[in-house]
DNA sequence: GTAATTCTTCAAGTTAACTTTAAGCCAACA
DNA sequence: TGTTGGCTTAAAGTTAACTTGAAGAATTAC
């Protein structure tokens, strides 16, 4: 085995981008991120390990259920820094997302459900309104509305 | 009924600021993306009907529900053009909200157990696991990944 | 009548999750 | 040995849903 090949061990990202679909410049800002850590070889270019390609992979599954990179980063410190991480490890993870979903359905649920009733009172003014609750917004982007709504019951 | 009264028939933009809870510079914006659109005195300042409380109102719900702008601005349409809308009306585009809700509910529903099989199978990186579908993710915000993910099943 | 509010517009800033562009270094192949 | 293609960084652009700030006009309150 030549030296070049020791030096040039693991998978440029290049190689990454092509296993896992993920454009370079997205496999380099999540490297910004902090949830993948490349090492370099002599020059400077990013050198993968083979565990890199399920690291971005259930990055890209948790962002497609709707998780933050934030939460993915925070998902990702439980596993192990100085080994490469078992079936178990990935499950273990898996499971706790798991119940986060759940926890965000059972709320879609309830927003639906409330829905429901402001249609049945056909009123969707209220001061009453359990919808304008802002306890359980289904998603908050940006810097949303923040108040409690106040309306008058005379107007339509 | 002194003439000025006439004139300044209609709520200022501070009146529906206090009554809606939303800041009047997300109602100005709410006017450059067409969900509300007030009438001015004659000095240009901003005159709104009681009925744009309502609106506005349904604006904020749909945004609680996770409905993006774009999405409130469709269903708005279906509002008459000519006359206060009433409560029938409000009622049928909540309805149809409703339908896209159950949607999204079982579409979540969906994504969540096919990550239970994930966990059973604990894969996470390959070829055949659904989750790599990129169908029908949870949200798609900005310009996430695209493509459907490779990998060789020798690593973990 | 004047001071304090409130209103106006327009431009630029904010966050998330990236992409695009620019300018230059490195590597692989013929 | 050269040239193509892949890699590097840094900065700026993108979209959504707004906010903030500036500078000035109108309205309200005393």
């Amino acid at each position: 085995m030549p030296a070049s090949a020791l030096r040039n061990r693991g998978l440029t990202i290049g190689q990454i981008a092509d296993r896992t679909g993920l454009a370079p410049s997205a496999i380099r800002y999540y490297e910004d991120e902090r949830l993948v850590t490349p090492d370099r070889n002599e020059s400077g270019h990013r050198r993968y390990a083979r565990s890199d390609i399920r690291r971005l992979s259930f990055v890209m599954i948790s962002q497609g259920l709707g998780f933050t990179i934030a939460e993915i980063r925070e998902a990702l410190a439980d596993l192990p820094e100085h080994r490469t991480p078992s079936k178990a490890d990935w499950s273990r993870i898996s499971r706790r997302f798991g119940k986060v979903l759940d926890a965000r359905i059972e709320q879609m649920q309830a927003l639906r459900s409330r829905l429901d009733g402001c249609i049945g009172c056909g009123c969707l003014s209220l001061k009453t309104c359990s919808l304008y609750n802002p306890k359980d917004k289904a998603r908050t982007r940006g810097q949303g509305p923040r108040y409690v709504m106040g309306d008058r019951s005379d107007d339509i």
